[in-house]
DNA sequence: GTCTATATTAGGATAGAC
DNA sequence: GTCTATCCTAATATAGAC
């Protein structure tokens, strides 16, 4: 049975994250969340008080979202570059979910690093796992060696940046042709895995 | 002779730049720009009518550095690997000069992707030539094809994505060890370049 | 819990003296 | 050109009725 009548407070923090993702904290206005919301600002602050509490909330759940435990798959007994992959899949399957995620969060970043540590932190997340598990695979010899910090930036950046980027890429690249850069973006996986699994390869 | 005393439109200009690069167009406060600059804000406003036309007046400075025009190195005969470790090379010195550009760029064209347009267009970058010298390079069978777009993509995605996503690598891959990250970021250059030439090479 | 109305402050912009 | 003082609007936040 669908909830048809969700209640207010998920409305708000529907609200607000669609809001905070398009304008960032500093850009965002507590009338046009509200207004999306459908309430008014008074009800925005009975929920949350301040617009920074409402911010930190949102903040948390997107956060779960973009820093994904991607470790539970690099852990499994599977061939190095298997597991490579299916990170790789699983990671874009995030960012094709959520597009609008890279270019919030180096948004918001940059604005407060702080708010950020403080929230990875608190739920634990540790790539030293990650980086052993890479190092253990240069030291059998099944990818070139380099320190694993820049294979998994490399992947990231690979990842990341194309959506933090895409309206630059749209227009520069594909002369503000959307339908060009849908098919750019759906051949992203592809590219990368070769790409990255070109790069890491003993010759 | 050392100009002592640059002028007020100057210290605006520098104080502004520096404002709006750590806090955005949104963040940015005319107050804090005026404190910067050792002036007030009237005076501000005598200078730049209003907050936006200082920040376009700034905005079109800070592009012209963060889109380079590397095609003046892709058009000459030298062989192309070359030219693109070459060009990997002057983009990295680029941003190791001035490294809150990604951050800055990224923020910026998510708040208004038109404002970069605009400018793009005026200053005439144009990556068309770009592509068809990797088009060419593909069908010589000096590297393996790809849509080229993808490769500039992936270059620039591996260049400039550690730069704006730095507080969250010192934090989560170095412990805050700044010292440790900025060995990382001086590998950067060598990484790429490995990384790219090898993925690319035909087998 | 939800609203209308209002307080309060912040921040961009201008007037006018010098 | 530069300043002080002030205006004006937008935006966060609260009071109080229902």
């Amino acid at each position: 049975m669908i909830d048809k009548k969700e209640n207010t407070e998920e409305k708000i923090i529907d609200a607000a994250r669609s809001v905070f993702i398009k304008k960032g904290m500093d850009g965002a206005r507590m009338q046009e969340i509200a207004d999306e919301a459908g309430i008014n600002k008074a009800l925005l602050h009975y929920y949350f008080r301040s617009k920074e509490k409402l911010f930190d909330a949102i903040l948390g759940k997107i956060i779960k979202v973009a820093f994904p435990k991607i470790s539970g798959i690099m852990v499994s007994d599977a061939d190095f570059k298997t597991k490579l992959v299916q990170a790789i899949d699983a990671y874009l399957d995030i960012l094709f979910k959520h597009p609008y995620l890279p270019a919030f969060v180096l948004k918001e970043v940059s604005r407060d690093p702080n708010v950020f540590i403080k929230i990875i932190v608190k739920r634990g997340l540790n790539p030293k796992l990650v980086f052993k598990i890479i190092e253990d695979a240069m030291d059998r010899g099944e990818i070139v060696k380099m320190k694993p910090q820049h294979l998994v930036i490399n992947i990231i950046g690979l990842c990341v940046f194309p959506f933090a980027a895409r309206p630059i890429i749209e227009f520069v690249a594909f002369d503000e042709d959307k339908k060009a850069t849908d098919q750019f973006f759906k051949e992203r996986k592809a590219v990368i895995k070769e790409f990255v699994l070109r790069s890491i390869e003993v010759k």
